[in-house]
DNA sequence: AGCACGCCGACT
DNA sequence: GTCGGCGTGCTC
């Protein structure tokens, strides 16, 4: 007889298992990955099969099977196999996750078949057949082989020296079929998507496909073309932005063998790709690779895993390499890291200036902008040159606060400080959204001092234009294009690249923004970078936040200088000898990674040690706070059981941001030896806990940011 | 989660 | 004597 185990598409933690159903004789068609109509506990529920098990009839002990059900139909063809069934276990184990949260990483958006109850009736919802556009269907798929040929014949120009053994290593990975890491660590501007371009060609040739991850916000029109522009109509593009229609396409199309190339956000890494030859994840030190809500994966580490087990290459790619991939380089054979150190353009990499805004302050300067960032900007712009300015808005700038009794307006319902808008004198809470009108004197004690602190992107422009004004009008030179570009002013579908459009346009123009700019952004004619406050991401409570203020001056240091004109970066900060930002200007990750991983190490955090933090949340915060200490005893219960060094758990704490949404917050974190299986420990704690309506719990393994 | 079962009070 | 409240516990 025929059985298969299936996970329940019941999202309920204490249904969170593999259930085995009897396959009826006559039923064809199931197979592993396959959505099944199945009876359970006098309902209806939807089931995927993770499993199917042929054995003998006299194997079998006919009382246990005489309790199992039979299914009752298959709903679809095959969603994912033995490999994707895999990697749905390995993600609900890493991450502590539902298992039916997992499975639905694999099954089309919005698509997949659901059971609804109507009245006291259990009713199949299946989606409806999406009908295909005219003459779409028939097209023959075309062979990776022809689709490799026609890309080498659009390989225009030489590799640089770099380019080219950093080819080598890949395509030999690809080659070798062992599931190795390749960690392409190459300077902005040093032609790394051009590497990928060809190695993707490589596995075509070898008939295999490719998946191309890219940050969210780098995924624009000019970065699908150039992959589309190589491989033509075999690409595949999938992001968040698109409509459940749009995306299932394009993962039907993939799921055909249509498209071979996928180039996507995140969760393009569970497309449903035949004959995975290649991962390439590029600026593979991004924070959007982390999911932030279950299941909490790393697409990183989940594709060094998918890596490892379907043979395939992965290319870890970035001017700035996470301190995690660049030290497991140095443990692991399977890791490997090729060096790009020079532009292909054969520029040197822009000389970065440090100015420090203490002593400019002591000099009397009032402004925002230094006088050797204000110099520099006029030469720009007066030469009709582009300027990128970068303001790190992050961190808990942008506030009220009351001169004479030191109020600071903050969130109801979220424990920071708001956000001060000049357009409407709103008070904005960047956490929940929540509007409020400025008062005019402070609430507390009534006095009309009320100072706005730190520099936002809407007060910098105000000053930027006023400062150009004066420049236009003092030397009778016209005013250059300024645009802004924040989380404001990017709302909408297309304004990102219509303002990317509007800066790219010939002539003078400046763009101020966050760090939303720092990455990717390739205009020949930049040649001044200036970083207005560097150093407000320093000072978060947060152990990765050197590295990331490292990055961000390194990444927006590479927007400079991309053409024939010499670029200039010119960084602000009040920490001038903050070594993440020293060492950046020097372009010295050496030098960066002396001073920062004694620190880490000490304090035992990654790549020293793994994290997994336990968050507790809800609206009662004196049933938050017990719920966490109950937690809190069973992880050192747990520790205590685990015989050997550097396990330890912090207990139960509030979280640096304690309420959020009107939610309370607490956390434990747990710490354990690099390479530990964390989740070993964490997840007989969560699994063995009741479920409660007024408190949620949550794990976060390998957790980005412990606010 | 959702449903059955079960043990108590109140209603035709 | 039966209807229905929701506490407990089980679901391949």
């Amino acid at each position: 007889m025929r059985t298969v185990s299936l996970v329940l598409d019941i999202q309920t933690q204490s249904l969170d298992s593999l259930y085995t159903y009897v396959v009826p004789a006559d039923m064809v068609g199931v197979e592993v990955g396959c959505a099944v109509l199945v009876e359970f506990s006098a309902r209806r529920a939807i089931g995927y099969v993770m499993e199917v098990c042929e054995r003998p009839d006299s194997e079998i002990d006919p009382t246990s099977v005489s309790r199992l059900k039979p299914l009752l139909s298959v709903l679809s063809s095959p969603y994912f196999d033995e490999d994707g069934a895999a990697l749905v276990q390995f993600i609900a184990h890493e991450y502590v996750a539902p298992l039916s949260a997992c499975v639905h990483l694999l099954t089309p958006v919005g698509r997949a078949p659901k059971v609804v109850k109507r009245g006291d009736m259990w009713e199949l919802q299946k989606p409806a057949r999406r009908r295909k556009k005219k003459g779409e269907a028939e097209a023959p798929v075309p062979l990776d082989e022809d689709i490799a040929e026609a890309a080498e014949a659009r390989e225009g120009f030489a590799l640089t020296e770099g380019q080219a053994a950093a080819l080598t290593c890949v395509d030999a990975c690809i080659d070798r079929c062992a599931g190795e890491t390749c960690v392409v660590d190459g300077v902005t501007g040093s032609g790394k998507t051009e590497v990928y371009l060809r190695a993707i060609r490589h596995a075509l040739e070898l008939g295999r496909g490719a998946i191309v991850l890219v940050p969210e916000i780098a995924l624009t029109p000019q970065t699908v073309s150039r992959f589309e522009g190589r491989f033509g109509d075999t690409v595949a593009v999938m992001h968040s932005r698109m409509t459940a229609g749009e995306r299932f396409d394009q993962w039907e199309a993939v799921r055909l063998g249509k498209k071979r190339v996928v180039v996507g956000a995140r969760s393009a890494l569970f497309c449903p790709m035949a004959t995975l030859g290649l991962i390439i994840i590029d600026e593979e030190h991004e924070s959007t690779y982390k999911q932030e809500s279950a299941p909490r994966y790393h697409a990183r580490d989940v594709a060094a895993w998918m890596a490892q087990r379907t043979g395939a290459a992965l290319v870890l790619g970035s001017a700035t390499p996470s301190i995690e991939t660049l030290c497991r380089c140095k443990v692991d054979d399977m890791w490997h890291r090729v060096v790009l150190p020079t532009r292909a353009n054969g520029k040197p990499m822009p000389e970065v200036r440090i100015i420090d805004m203490a002593k400019e302050f002591g000099r009397g300067s009032r402004s925002m902008f230094a006088k050797e960032l204000q110099e520099n900007l006029f030469a720009a712009v007066d030469a009709g040159r582009k300027v990128v300015l970068m303001l790190n808005q992050r961190g808990f700038a942008n506030f009220l606060l009351c001169r004479d009794c030191g109020y600071v307006p903050e969130c109801t319902t979220c424990s920071v400080s708001l956000t001060y808008h000049e357009v409407g004198r709103k008070l904005v809470c960047h956490h929940c959204g929540k509007t409020s009108q400025a008062p005019v004197t402070c609430p507390v004690c009534g006095s009309p001092y009320l100072k706005k602190f730190g520099a936002g992107t809407q007060r910098v422009e105000m000053e930027l234009r006023r400062i150009l004004d004066d420049h236009a009008s003092a030397t009778g030179r016209p005013l250059p294009r300024v645009v802004r570009m924040d989380s404001d002013t990017t709302a909408t579908r297309d304004a990102h690249e219509k303002l990317l459009a509007e800066f790219g346009q010939p002539g003078a123009a400046v763009l101020l923004g966050t760090q939303m700019i720092a990455k990717g952004l390739d205009f020949d004619d930049v040649v001044l970078v200036g970083v207005i406050n560097a150093d407000t991401q320093l000072r978060l409570p947060d152990f990765r936040s050197a590295e990331r203020t490292f990055d961000l001056v390194e990444q927006v240091a590479g927007r400079a200088g991309r053409g024939h004109f010499e670029g200039r970066v010119l960084v602000q900060t009040y920490m001038h000898d903050a070594m993440a930002i020293l060492a950046a200007a020097h372009y010295d990750r050496k030098r960066f990674l002396a001073d920062e991983l004694p620190k880490r190490k000490m304090l035992g955090y990654p790549p020293y040690a793994r994290l997994a933090n336990i968050l507790v949340w809800g609206t009662e915060e004196g049933a938050v706070r017990a719920e966490a200490e109950v937690l809190a005893k069973r992880v050192q219960e747990q520790i205590d059981d685990i015989v050997g060094d550097g396990w330890q758990s912090l207990g139960a704490a509030p979280c640096a941001i304690d309420k959020l949404r009107g939610q309370h917050r607490w956390h434990i974190l747990i710490k354990a030896p690099a390479g530990a299986d964390i989740s070993k420990l964490a997840e007989p704690v969560i699994r063995k806990r009741r479920a409660n309506k007024k408190v949620n719990v949550a794990v976060d393994v390998d957790p980005y940011s412990l606010l």
